[in-house]
DNA sequence: AGCGAGCCCTGCAGGC
DNA sequence: TGCCTGCAGGGCTCGC
């Protein structure tokens, strides 16, 4: 599920119910998701109203009142859905049993109890408690590159770091240090609107000088745009997502490369199919015909 | 230093 | 029906 756009559609999902309530109670249902959970993590949240969630490339935070986040990272297939004792149980979660619940937060606000509940069956997620006044200190947060939302990101950065990178650009785009949030799936979407190959070497689309070529300012705008109307759609739909308000996933839209392997090429007059290769370990979905 | 490979873990789809 | 293999949105750590 989650890259940027998902973890920001869970954003705004969780926030209604979460800001301004008061986090009673942390259950842990194990001691460890990825990594070991905070020590004390139960008491030391205890008690504290929520002030704000907010986002840091595909972190999730939680801001707690006296200077407390939770840093939440969902990993590959960690969830969050909401459980409203008021309203009943209006939700059908794939998790039946609760099995794979591991963390929940049991919230009060006004006479109401709320639960939100992580899921994460892969256990590839974790949280960590940092005081919001360190958030930078966070090892993660230190070396992020800039959101590829509003105006963060601009082609004369992105030529600073391709300049003289041998790497492909696939690889150079899922590194987090040069763009916070970017997964595999965006990463092949902007590939693709802008007609580059994922096997170019970064440093091939920067200038003598060190700026942008065409190349470049096409991609820093194709990077911008994929991500904003990921977020305008809500997240994209893949098979499991679960909305954060407990209904399941559905599949409106696909993606014009990405999991489209022999499909026809979308690019007007291309004719060209798409194709996939391995690229670092991982799937990478393109065009040969129209992407160079 | 800058890469890629391996690995963490569970679930699911597809082949036989 | 079941068993096997391969693959999945991420990112840390370790080699070369």
């Amino acid at each position: 599920m989650p890259e940027l756009p998902e973890v920001e559609t869970v954003r705004r999902g969780l926030a209604p119910a979460m800001e301004g309530a008061r986090l009673a109670r942390l259950e842990l249902n194990r001691p460890d998701l990825r990594f070991p959970l905070p020590e004390n993590f139960a008491e030391a949240v205890a008690g504290r109203r929520i002030v704000s969630l907010g986002r840091r490339a595909k972190y999730l935070l939680i801001d707690l009142e006296n200077d407390l986040t939770v840093i939440a990272h969902l990993g590959m297939s960690g969830s969050f859905r909401i459980e409203d004792e008021t309203l009943g149980e209006f939700h059908h979660s794939r998790s039946k049993d609760g099995k794979h619940d591991h963390v929940i937060f049991h919230l009060e606000r006004e006479e109401r109890l709320v639960k939100v509940i992580y899921n994460d069956p892969r256990r590839f997620g974790f949280m960590h408690l940092s005081k919001r006044s360190e958030l930078d200190l966070y090892p993660a947060f230190a070396e992020l590159g800039p959101e590829p939302t509003g105006n963060a990101l601009d082609a004369d950065y992105l030529a600073t770091r391709f300049a003289g990178k041998a790497q492909p650009l696939k690889s150079t785009l899922l590194d987090q240090k040069v763009i916070a949030g970017l997964g595999n799936i965006y990463v092949c979407e902007a590939l693709w609107r802008s007609h580059l190959s994922p096997e170019r070497a970064a440093g091939t689309i920067v200038t003598k000088t060190g700026k942008p070529n065409k190349e470049l300012l096409l991609l820093n705008e194709s990077i911008r745009e994929v991500i904003a109307d990921a977020i305008a759609a809500g997240g994209s739909s893949l098979r499991d997502h679960i909305q954060t308000d407990g209904s399941l996933g559905y599949f409106q839209h696909s993606f014009s490369v990405y999991d489209q392997e022999g499909k026809p090429c979308r690019t007007a007059g291309c004719g060209g199919t798409v194709a996939r290769i391995t690229q670092a370990g991982r799937s990478t979905f393109y065009c040969p015909s129209c992407q160079k």
